[in-house]
DNA sequence: GCAAAAGTGTTATTGGTACACCCATGC
DNA sequence: GCATGGGTGTACCAATAACACTTTTGC
């Protein structure tokens, strides 16, 4: 018996995010044509001859936010054969992280927890990726988020943010200084309207 | 500027993991064609038009294990353009969960610590699935190597043989019970040459 | 001196780890 | 009675959670 099959296009998703306002948000672009003509999209692309989904996503990044070398993770594979009306599209979902420092134009970013009637099956793919980011987080994750020094307060900030939680200002100092996921540099904060803050980086 | 892509297969393989004998296990079967002719690869297969590639994997499992019901995850997606020779062929590796008690035939599944020189990147989805299986570990992934009823020795066992780790008997019964995942049954083994062990059950 | 955010210690509870012997059964 | 694997308790240490006030700065 003869295979059924037909090939499919190939093509990557990436729900990109930064930390900006206090908010985990996300990039969107508008489809400028159709199908879903005047709706918000992720960006992505097609994968094409002689690149791995890995490689597609670095070209793409580079288009988007310039030359840098920014983090990303496959999470998961969309195949619903009905996803792209157009033509049989499987997408490879990557959650990709950035530091908002490194953005130009944060007009596009929008609140992650905020997103509706995106083009395609975007909603579904930004629903799986926040949930893949909270639950692998970790320090190397909020990493990507932070300068190369930081107050304490910040990085707190970015795990309250991530994980939708609060966390004990005295408890979680204690423990990224103890577990030695930070150390303290002799810089301080400059030139704010009240003490100023400690600077810390990751350690290697 | 045209995009310059393809269209590409799309494939599933399944790293099919069961524990028999002490040992973690995979089914491989051996390639009747060429490429690869006489070498042992994962099941799997192309998805057929109208097919997730969840419902590929269902219908493949069907053939393999007959019509039951297995547990089955994507861990990773597989795009190097190089990994079949024939042509391209993209494959969303999964990783399934199966009790041995429910196999007919256990000579076709191999110890997946003494796997070599298999089919086409075959041995690095294996070297992933396996990795992710053990970093996934949870009580929902030993369950499915477990019977409905089974002596808390067992089930230390699992954990053992997928974390290749050693646990304290003690510390172990301690921790399943307290931490409310199992709970005793009335039963205990029979005819064994030792004391008889008290069946549990996983809790709900 | 007031507003704003940074920074700091102690106590109680919980969870994890280490460790060695007795028990029930079949033969 | 011996071989086999099943089953049990305690003490220590580490990690976590709860909790409120003082410090430094700019204006």
């Amino acid at each position: 018996m003869k295979d059924n099959y037909e090939k499919s296009r190939m093509a990557v998703d990436a729900v990109i995010f930064t930390i900006h306002e206090g908010k985990l948000k996300i990039l969107l672009h508008e489809r400028e044509k159709d199908p879903f003509k005047g709706k918000k999209e992720l960006p992505g692309g097609l994968l094409q001859i002689n690149e791995t989904a890995e490689q597609t996503l670095t070209r793409k990044i580079k288009e988007i936010v310039g030359a840098q070398e920014i983090f990303f993770q496959q999470f998961y594979t969309f195949t619903d054969p009905k996803r792209d009306p157009r033509d049989r599209t499987v997408s490879i979902g990557f959650i990709a992280l950035i530091n908002s420092s490194r953005i130009n134009d944060l007009s596009k970013w929008f609140d992650c927890n905020n997103i509706k009637d995106l083009a395609f099956d975007h909603k579904l793919i930004v629903d799986k990726a926040k949930e893949y980011l909270k639950s692998e987080i970790n320090s190397i994750i909020v990493k990507q988020f932070m300068s190369e020094q930081f107050p304490l307060n910040k990085l707190q900030e970015a795990y309250e943010i991530i994980e939708n939680v609060e966390y004990d200002n005295r408890n979680f100092r204690r423990q990224m200084i103890t577990s030695g996921i930070v150390k303290e540099t002799k810089k301080l904060e400059k030139s704010v309207s009240h003490r100023p803050a400690k600077f810390y980086k990751f350690k290697k």
